[in-house]
DNA sequence: AATCCGACAATTC
DNA sequence: GAATTGTCGGATT
């Protein structure tokens, strides 16, 4: 269960009617535990308690008291012995009107009348298992709010499924975005009266709710009328009591959908919640989900959390910010030009979603100015930062919406912290009518005219084509001659996944450069105009992306126009896995990376939240020179050709596990000359047995008459033809074959396309003459064993790491990438035994722990002490050759290694191009 | 004809 | 559940 469902489920609970027996077992399935948990509880088999109540191990200790005893009973359950001896976490006591609760780790309690225990879901979520619980436990009125404002959403649709189509989703999401910022407003004062919107319509509105939606609309309309113009508008006595808000927000269509009587209680149910504790730069992007069909209910998979936001803004422009409101101290000339520079800062995201980074980057801007107000003696100083220079490009609808809504109220709790409610009233309404959240597409628009750079023109889109364009002269940004900071988390999507219009949109931005733009990451998109941006503006850019456009082959597609000798990157976050507060996250490692016009000044790599200060970044991310690794489709070594190994596209069918094997074998013996052994990474590193059938264009005739080939050859066809590749579907009736076959049948040295990033060394084999090697290895075949000493070595290694793609941090091996591009310096025959024996050390020392598998060998706690040594010998040899010495450290060799490769590629270049002039003459 | 990559995916701990 | 660690085959060159 998610936090959202546990909330729906805990609410429920406390509307039901009190169960004395029943609730602690109802209570703990609110809280996720499984049926079968439940039951062996009720069994007594695994309830621990001495009181009666209900015990649960490491967990929970519930009593069901007579009426008036909770009191005492909560003191038993803390006094029981097995409370502690069975590590209970929380003691909980109720007889079905009052409910208390203790946190035995923290101390905490909780005491309240049985029907509100809901609202201290954020006090009992440790009981839920939820592993980041101390953030959900902050966030608890936002996941609240979201679970209420879901089940409202879902039963609204369910009556109106109208307002589910295409055309009308805008409305839906207009109306929503209405409600939260009434729900806001009614308990913040903005509002006369706390709950007055939630109370009028109930008052307003009859039982069985069919005119709940006219109350609504005549209540939405006032809001988007003048106080002078109510009467002639027909408003109500009754609504006269609220403001005019306007600012957009109740302009346009003032359609309400229509409610049954369950919407109409989920309605009052979400208003009765205490609207003050919502927290803007979080709740946009748990509310977001809720117009998302695959995602409805969860919190948003893919939004950006704050830490992480963090580490986007605050080296981009924050730190820097800060440094100077330290540097100007008292000084309150100084302090007045940092407010100044601050006030004409622009924000601008261009994948916004609902608003996330805005309003952090907004809320951290307020707290530095709010600093400089208080140095220089004016704390009740209006800000001077306006909302509008936090600028941002949404695709979809509702999140475009809430991030508006999310920086207004994030303004106005900014106002209330720093000056008080009474000067954040009076300046609240009515709400200003910009619109600077654009909702398109952000690869499909010019920034610069989204920004009024330069105080220019301004050129704005409507974000809804029914309403009247804007009148552009309203619309004062307030930001001539300051600086732009582009920032945000752009989806990212790989060139294999993108869709047609995803693949056109990059078309369209790549094709009138040079960049082969076939293979970049959607997320590239992004890069490529915030560089162009950053040229003409003063000002820098950094967005959380996948780290795949920092390796691999993308580094060469992408970065060396991009950064076209003008462009630097100027700071850094290493790898880290994507985390935010939902269940299914996604699965994706990430870096930030920030990007400016060149200039001096520091850089800064973070690894982890480690800070290290460097003079270059490279576009792997590494302190090194710029190098760019094309593809080489040979050695710049003279090593022996590597190969892929061959690839069979059957859906299965050629492949059998060895119980297939045996079971084929047992019915049909002479197939047993079709069969050969099969190795992909999996089954070189941990030993797996596994087999393929191997039929060669002669014997098929033969193989045929055996049923079960007969059968897995047509499955493979099948397979093929329901391939969306034509080039696969063409070779459906070659199913005999593997689709891509390199070479085999002979002796070969294999490295694994993907292996682990613990090992110190990559796990290269050898395979006999009988086997296959997938596509999962890479292969040179009968080779001289001075190949398997290099690859085996730590400064391949070492290489293959830096410049090879990766599948997350894994080791993501590559023939032209890794093998081909590796330096070597030329080996003499002496060089190559040297190696060979050192090869052959490895080899025997890993024979001698048969059958330990290379996963078992190559793991660094256990690694045995005789193929550590082996190794240890094959590096020392392999780096006398390089240097005349053992290598310090990583960080030497790999500057040894892009040293030799820069000065091997550069001389073949120089070699290739006297050639052409030769042939030219 | 040959290879990089996956807002991953399957399996284990 | 989160920690570990490599399948499979498409799209592109």
């Amino acid at each position: 269960m998610n936090a959202i469902e546990i909330e729906q489920a805990i609410t429920d609970l406390a509307e039901q009617p009190f169960d004395f027996i029943e609730f602690p077992y109802q209570f703990l399935e609110a809280f996720g535990n499984k049926s079968t948990t439940i039951k062996r509880l009720r069994a007594g088999t695994s309830n621990k308690s001495d009181l009666g109540g209900v015990l649960q191990t490491n967990n929970i200790h519930l009593l069901t008291c007579e009426t008036g005893k909770v009191t005492q009973a909560l003191a038993a359950l803390k006094a029981s012995p097995v409370t502690a001896k069975a590590k209970a976490k929380f003691v909980l006591a109720t007889d079905g009107f009052y409910l208390e609760a203790e946190d035995l780790t923290s101390g905490e309690t909780v005491a309240c009348a049985f029907k509100d225990f809901p609202d201290h879901f954020g006090f009992f979520l440790p009981l839920a298992g939820i592993s980041t619980v101390r953030q959900i436990s902050e966030n608890a009125f936002d996941i609240r709010a979201t679970s209420r404002l879901n089940r409202l959403y879902v039963e609204l649709l369910k009556e109106n499924p109208i307002w589910g189509t295409a055309e009308r989703s805008h409305d839906m999401n207009k109306f929503m975005a209405r409600l939260i910022f009434c729900f806001f407003a009614e308990d913040t004062d903005i509002f006369v009266g706390k709950g007055r919107f939630t109370e009028t319509i109930e008052q307003m509105s009859l039982r069985d709710s069919s005119n709940t939606h006219e109350v609504i609309a005549i209540l939405f309309r006032t809001m988007n009328t003048n106080r002078k113009e109510r009467a002639a508008a027909g408003i109500p006595r009754w609504a006269d009591e609220f403001p005019y808000v306007n600012g957009r927000l109740f302009s346009g269509n003032d359609d309400v959908p229509r409610f049954s009587k369950i919407a109409r209680s989920y309605l009052l149910h979400v208003g009765s919640l205490d609207w003050t504790k919502i927290n803007p730069d979080i709740f946009g992007s748990m509310i977001q989900a809720i117009a998302e069909d695959e995602e409805r209910g969860e919190l948003g998979m893919h939004y950006t959390s704050v830490p992480n936001i963090l580490k986007v803004l605050n080296p981009l422009f924050l730190d820097d910010l800060r440094t100077k409101l330290e540097e100007a101290d008292d000084n309150a000339r100084a302090l007045l030009n940092l407010r100044k520079r601050i006030a004409r800062i622009r924000i601008f995201d261009p994948a916004c979603g609902s608003g996330n980074f805005l309003v952090i980057a907004y809320k951290e801007m307020r707290a530095i100015e709010a600093e400089i107000n208080r140095r220089r003696d004016e704390p009740d100083r209006k800000s001077e930062i306006p909302i509008t220079n936090f600028r941002g490009i949404e695709l979809r609808d509702f999140p475009a919406e809430i991030a508006r809504l999310a920086l207004v109220i994030a303004e106005y709790q900014c106002d209330v912290l720093y000056r008080g409610q009474r000067l954040a009233l009076a300046e609240f309404l009515p709400l200003r009518y910009d619109n600077w959240i654009t909702c398109d597409n952000a690869l499909r628009l010019d920034w610069l005219s989204l920004m009024d750079v330069g105080g220019s023109g301004v050129k704005l889109v409507s974000d809804n084509l029914l309403q009247s364009p804007l009148n552009q002269a309203e619309i004062d940004f307030e930001n001539e001659g300051g600086e732009t900071y582009i920032c945000g988390n752009p989806p990212y999507v790989g060139s294999s996944k993108q869709s047609a219009a995803q693949k056109s949109d990059i078309q369209k931005l790549f094709e009138a450069s040079n960049i082969k733009y076939k293979n970049l990451d959607y997320i590239s998109g992004w890069f490529w105009l915030a560089s162009k941006f950053c040229k003409d503006v003063n000002g820098a850019a950094a967005f959380v992306t996948t780290n795949s456009i920092c390796q691999g082959e993308q580094v060469n597609l992408l970065w060396p126009t991009l950064l076209n000798k003008n462009m630097e990157i100027y700071f850094a976050h290493t790898s880290f896995k994507w985390s935010n507060l939902a269940k299914n996250k996604a699965g994706v490692t990430c870096v930030i990376v920030g990007i400016r016009a060149i200039k001096p000044g520091s850089k800064f790599i973070y690894f982890d939240n480690i800070r290290k200060e460097v003079t270059r970044i490279n576009p792997y991310l590494l302190d090194f020179a710029d190098v760019f690794i094309p593809r080489h489709s040979e050695s710049i070594s003279s090593l022996p050709k590597m190969l892929k190994g061959n690839q069979p596209t059957d859906g299965g069918n050629l492949i059998l596990a060895p119980w297939e094997k045996r079971d084929l074998l047992r019915r049909n013996p002479e197939a047993e000359i079709y069969l050969r052994k099969l190795y992909g990474s999996k089954e070189l590193i941990d030993g797996v047995d596994r087999y393929c059938i191997w039929i060669e264009d002669y014997e098929l005739k033969d193989a045929r008459s055996i049923t079960e080939i007969s059968r897995r050859l047509g499955g493979v066809t099948q397979a093929r033809l329901q391939s969306p590749a034509q080039s696969t579907r063409k070779r459906a009736n070659d199913a005999h074959r593997f689709i891509q076959i390199q070479d085999y049948g002979k002796r070969a040295m294999v490295v694994p396309e993907v292996s682990s990033e613990k090992r110190e060394y990559i796990p290269c084999g050898i395979l006999d003459e009988e086997s296959i090697a997938t596509n999962k290895l890479f292969a040179v075949y009968e080779p001289d064993l001075y190949v398997f000493a290099l690859c085996s070595s730590k400064l391949h290694r070492v290489w293959v790491e830096a410049v090879c793609g990766k599948l997350e941090e894994r080791i993501s091996y590559s023939n032209v990438l890794g093998y081909n591009t590796f330096p070597v310096p030329e080996l003499t025959e002496k060089n190559k035994a040297d190696l060979t024996r050192c090869a052959e050390d490895i080899l025997l020392a890993r024979e001698h722990h048969f059958p330990a598998t290379i996963a078992d060998l190559y793991d660094q706690e256990k690694m045995p002490p005789d193929l550590r040594m082996a190794h240890e010998r094959n590096d020392e040899v392999l780096e006398r050759i390089y240097i005349g010495r053992r290598f310090k450290n990583n960080t030497e060799r790999l500057e040894k290694l892009f040293d030799l490769y820069t000065k091997m590629t550069s001389s073949t270049a120089s070699a290739k191009s006297k050639k052409r002039m030769m042939g030219a003459n």
